[in-house]
RNA sequence: GGAUGGAUUCCCGAGCGGCCAAAGGGGACAGACUGUAAAUCUGCUGCAAAUUGCUUCGGUGGUUCGAAUCCACCUCCAUCCA
């Protein structure tokens, strides 16, 4: 390869690596980086460090993930950290207050589920899994004196998280100080060129540059993705706020709640959660401009996400449930059934089959939602628990819940 | 170790012996409206075999006909002092 061609690499690089990324310490050493893999061929080893505290994977997560699958398409390295070990303390980014530590039983669990989701970006065959139990359990206390001694109260305290919790007078543990020093030793462990992260692991992620300078390591280039909105437009999208998308939600659940995307976040939700190219966005934005219906650019987008995560057939599936279902509020084909007693007569003999049924959590619930009209039975509003049922009715309760009764012989 | 203040339903927060399943706000949910979403208005928000019953106000025990409210001990948190 000559001189021309490396530049050509590079910037080819470069570009796909920077797109969409809200911040890059430091784009300089990253491109330095490039030249020396590119002519040494020796691929750029990549980390992201996953906490498992929540088991669902969602499009926020995905975000970062994309972004690594650009790399790993290019060729680089990708580490896969699963904070098994720092999951037990909780990443106290963005905490009003501390959070539980969990048992090992169930970050294990979580991790599972965790990796069997990151492949549905990913590509299993290229990318490692590690977990950092696997080095942090083995860290002796002088070691993590050492740890301790590179940074100082009061760097931590720069925090903004930890900065309101200490004037709220909400309480910080003296080990929540410790999370950023073990993502950042995770760091060292890999030997880590690059670290992705969404930018509320600033803190977190230059941790790692501060650590390996100490160390006499070559610093990680830190890449931060911008943080993802949840459908409530307003906070970032998270499980426990329960504004999210995940990644493993049926075809058609998935396909509806992107359709709850508030319109302000379409572009960025096109920018962040496809891989649609720049060109493809700029004339998103152009029809928007233009008082195109967002509703229709909105179709669009959950075709393009729901089909990423489901494949084409099972989104097309997802589509026409959705027009039926929501656009003409009929009743839509494909609805799970529910198995009810052949001597059930009324709504109100099916109650503890519903609760059951997972989708409503109390009986006190359904009585609730019939009373206010958010009840319909073969598509007909019912307002009475006495209203007389029978097999393969229709029923609907709330918004989204649809259930086929079929009596037992 | 000492002094003081505190722990209330998903969250914030009022209640300080019966009128408390517990004000008010937020969020969630449902209805109306609608171009999907939002905004707005209305309702609703412990559980159940549901005009009634059961369980809830950090924990345990006690006082009382009756306790979220009073007492004792305990746990946890904060502030100040050492």
């Amino acid at each position: 390869m000559n001189q021309e061609e490396l530049k050509k690499e590079v910037s080819r690089q470069m570009g796909i690596i920077l797109k969409g990324a809200a911040e890059v310490v430091s784009p300089e050493e990253l491109e330095s980086k490039l030249i020396r893999s590119i002519e040494t061929k020796k691929p750029l080893t990549v980390k992201l460090g996953l906490d498992p505290s929540a088991p669902d994977i969602h499009l926020g997560h995905a975000v970062v993930l994309r972004k690594l699958k650009q790399m790993q398409d290019l060729g680089h390295n990708i580490v896969i950290i699963i904070g098994d070990f720092t999951g037990k303390i909780g990443d106290p980014t963005g905490k009003s207050k501390g959070r539980n530590a969990m048992t090992n039983a169930q970050v294990l669990v979580n991790a599972l589920t965790y990796q069997e989701q990151i492949f549905k970006v990913l590509d299993k065959e290229k990318t490692q899994v590690r977990y950092n139990g696997e080095w942090l359990e083995l860290v002796t206390f002088e070691e993590v004196l050492k740890l301790a001694m590179t940074t100082t109260v009061a760097r931590m305290m720069e925090r903004d998280d930890f900065k309101k919790r200490f004037t709220n007078n909400v309480p910080i543990g003296i080990h929540e100080f410790f999370y950023p020093l073990m993502q950042a030793y995770d760091s060292i462990q890999i030997e880590a060129d690059i670290e992705l992260g969404g930018t509320d692991q600033t803190f977190n992620v230059l941790m790692g540059r501060t650590l390996q300078k100490n160390m006499g390591m070559e610093q990680q280039i830190a890449i931060f993705m911008p943080i993802l909105e949840g459908l409530d437009g307003v906070e970032k999208m998270s499980k426990s706020l329960g504004n999210y998308i995940g990644v493993s939600e049926d075809a058609s659940v998935m396909f509806k709640k992107v359709m709850e995307v508030p319109d302000e976040l379409l572009v960025r939700y096109f920018e962040l959660t496809t891989d649609e190219l720049p060109e493809r966005i700029e004339e998103i934005k152009r029809q928007l401009g233009e008082g195109k219906n967002p509703r229709d650019i909105k179709l669009e987008l959950a075709e393009i996400i729901t089909r990423l995560y489901h494949g084409i057939e099972e989104m097309e599936e997802a589509k026409k449930f959705y027009h039926e279902a929501f656009s003409k509020k009929g009743i839509p084909e494909n609805i799970p059934s529910l198995c009810i007693d052949a001597k059930s007569e009324c709504l109100q003999d099916i109650l503890q089959n519903i609760t059951a049924a997972g989708q409503i959590s109390s009986s006190s619930e359904i009585r609730r939602l019939v009373s206010q009209g958010g009840v319909q039975l073969n598509g007909e509003r019912i307002t009475d628990l006495k209203t007389p049922i029978k097999d393969q009715d229709v029923l609907k309760l709330g918004k989204k819940t649809f259930l086929k009764l079929q009596k037992k012989l």
